[in-house]
RNA sequence: GCCCAUGUAGCUCAGUGGUAGAGCACUCCCUUGGUAAGGGAGAGGUCGCGUGUUCAAUCCACGCCAUGGGCACCA
């Protein structure tokens, strides 16, 4: 006779034991037609789920979180009982639900074609028509094993083998159909309406690139068809903004098939690096820090000493003369103890904070190249702290504040911290681990923000912060990280004289807030649709004329903005006004200024914004007022 | 690096076993037009690279390179 607590507090008492499913139909048959599946104590079952005693009792129905994620992992069933249909030796493995649908991994003797995968889709649109009962059991460990072995589906049962012992062993079966899953599912295939398959891609067995290569089939799933429809032109919009499209679009950057992973900057793009670099400069000098430049090509004993031989030779391009090696830098810190050990320091001279726009190159592998995301020849933003272990704490300090201005002024609001301790394999004592570890936790306490510890995930030679930020389609990126190493000072042979006169090892803190120039300036192209803030605008002002009559009005215009420091050209082309503005609007540029006979008799511009709004006449000067104001706004108004 | 797809004019893309086409961009001419495309003419391609099959390859096969989507990797 349980008692079931629904959410709004209210008791149903039943005579006897009662499934999820009876309570929604007991409810009203609006619900019992929406239910998914339950939460009974806290837990999600089947819509068949008995319940023997007393609970609380939540139906799930397509208007909660969990009922989406329902819905997606039986769409993965979906998927893996059309592919079993129509191609029987398919074997299958994996089905997750993942952000915005899910994914299936089979083993099949070919790969899955495009036309496989709209036969498939098909066929999932049929066994959904069908509305087969999808039904749970549970198995024996031994008896689960035998059964997927029997119907020779070896990676099942290799799955089944590494579920802990005191997990139960579900087995949910549709029709002839039958997938090893923890579940739940949807009550039947009838209730999986919106689906789409996306793409076909290989992926290893278990994450493990030593293993063979499976077919992974990624789908996405919905409630409602408005909402697929809204996520495919979700990624239609992300495409517009790829960083790739509109560095062509906007005339910022190429890349070449003579140089993959490497970028070809045009006068626009570079415009935009050198605003950001002139403007890292400053912040940087106003913060304490040094700027050095360092050789890109170093002898290879230098990397061997400094142990990127031995960890990351793979990845390093080199170069001989003269029966000498040396190798293409892939990292600055090297070069940097090499200038922090000329001459004796002394504890009076630290922290010393050097800094370089260091252009670093790494041989990534070929499929990891990404546009201006992940390249194999990219400029970082780097400094390396040389400093005390009491300096550590106040040093991350002022890193966090530099970093939370910085990326303010790019326009990021919302920032994610990481923190990473120490892993197993690791140099350094224990007491340095200890102190290194305290003093990144202190500060990021002192600065009140919280992150995610990721225990274990620092580096061999030292703890790390990662700062990510998020961009106005809400995707995450990696771009600041603080890193101390215990190793590389010692190993490079820094050191100074404290004050007992003793000589001690610095803690070398490597450090950058953009990351590298490269994938910043595409992650900014991106969050901005190519519509740059001012101040990184590459052109900020066109003077258009209305007729050539204007044409030397337009030239003294433009000249009166360049000399109050503003980027600005003419257009003078023998066009139609609205020709000019659709074409510079389309190059996202910020403002417009249109001459006419009527501006030039009354010393004034016309002037028009790129998001099309009219401003109509203005003195020049006003106008200047307004661009100057806006960029010493930065980001902060876009 | 692995799997799949793609590579044709500056860009976006059609197309065919008999050495190629559109739109936009570009050049010239007409047009001097007031807030997102005025009209006409012209020029432009070793069809990614190589080898093979074939009387003949941009098209078929194989290899390579690059790009895209994933996977693995990311000091």
């Amino acid at each position: 006779m349980p008692d079931i607590r629904l959410p709004d507090g209210t008791v149903k008492r039943f005579d006897r034991a009662v499934t999820v499913a009876e309570i929604a139909q007991s409810i009203g048959p609006g619900l019992a037609r929406a239910a998914l599946a339950g939460r009974v104590n806290g837990k999600l079952v089947d819509a068949s789920y008995r319940i023997e005693s007393d609970a609380e009792v939540a139906i799930i129905t397509d208007q909660d979180r969990e009922g989406l994620e329902i819905l997606r992992h039986s769409t993965a069933h979906l998927l893996a009982h059309a592919v079993k249909e129509l191609f029987p030796d398919a074997q299958v493995t994996i089905g997750p639900v993942i952000e915005d649908g899910f994914y299936y991994d089979f083993a099949y003797q070919r790969p899955f074609t495009p036309e496989d995968l709209a036969a498939i889709e098909r066929r999932m649109q049929e066994i959904a028509k069908r509305d087969i009962r999808v039904e749970r059991q549970v198995k024996p460990r031994d008896q689960a094993v035998k059964f997927f072995k029997d119907m020779g589906e070896h990676y099942k049962a290799e799955i089944i083998a590494a579920i802990p012992d005191r997990e139960e062993i579900s087995l949910y079966r549709q029709d002839n159909f039958i997938d090893l899953c923890r579940g739940p599912h949807v009550p039947s295939t009838g209730k999986l309406k919106v689906f789409k398959l996306m793409k076909v891609a290989g992926a290893y067995w278990r994450g493990d690139s030593r293993n063979e290569m499976l077919q992974r089939i990624y789908g996405t799933a919905w409630t409602k068809k408005e909402d697929q429809d809204a996520y495919l032109h979700r990624l239609e919009e992300a495409e517009k903004r790829d960083h790739r499209r509109l560095g062509r679009q906007l005339e910022l950057f190429h890349t070449q098939d003579e140089a993959p992973g490497m970028v070809f900057w045009h006068p626009k793009g570079w415009v935009i690096w050198q605003s950001i670099e002139q403007y890292m400069r400053r912040v940087l000098g106003e913060n304490g820090y040094l700027e050095v430049k360092t050789p890109l090509v170093l002898d290879v004993s230098l990397w061997k000493r400094s142990g990127h031989w031995d960890n990351f030779r793979e990845s390093m391009f080199f170069t001989e003369s003269e029966s000498r090696a040396y190798a293409v830098r892939p990292m600055n810190c090297p070069g940097h103890v090499q200038v922090y050990n000329q001459g004796l320091k002394s504890y009076r001279d630290l922290p010393l904070r050097l800094a370089e726009f260091g252009s670093c190159h790494r041989n990534e592998p070929s499929g990891a190249l990404h546009g201006l995301m992940r390249a194999r020849g990219f400029t970082q933003d780097d400094a390396h702290i040389f400093c005390t272990e009491q300096q550590i704490e106040p040093e991350v300090i002022r890193f966090i504040d530099l970093l939370q201005r910085v990326y303010a002024d790019f326009g990021f609001e919302e920032i994610l911290v990481k923190f990473s301790t120490r892993p197993p394999r690791r140099v350094g004592t224990d007491a340095q681990w200890d102190k290194a570890e305290t003093a990144l936790k202190t500060a990021l306490d002192h600065k009140g923000l919280s992150y995610a510890l990721q225990p274990g995930e620092g580096a061999f030679y030292g703890p790390k912060i990662e700062f990510s930020l998020k961009d106005s389609l809400a995707r995450v990126w990696q771009c600041g990280t603080m890193q101390l190493d215990f190793s590389m000072p010692e190993r490079l042979g820094a050191e100074y004289v404290a004050e007992d006169n003793s000589r001690r090892v610095p803690v070398m803190l490597h450090r950058a807030i953009l990351g590298s120039f490269e994938r910043f300036i595409g992650i900014l192209i991106e969050h901005y649709g190519g519509a740059m803030p001012l101040w990184l605008a590459p052109v900020q002002v066109v003077v258009m004329n209305i007729t050539e009559h204007q044409a030397a009005y337009a030239e003294r215009v433009v000249g009166e903005l360049r000399s109050a420091g503003l980027r600005a050209g003419t257009d003078l082309r023998n066009e139609k006004i609205s020709y000019k503005i659709r074409e510079h609007s389309l190059q996202k540029l910020p403002y417009q200024v249109i001459v006419g006979d009527k501006e030039m008799a009354a010393h004034k511009v016309a002037v028009r914004t790129r998001k099309g709004e009219d401003l109509g006449p203005m003195a020049l000067t006003d106008f200047i007022a307004r661009l100057k104001a806006e960029e010493a706004q930065m980001g902060r108004t876009a």
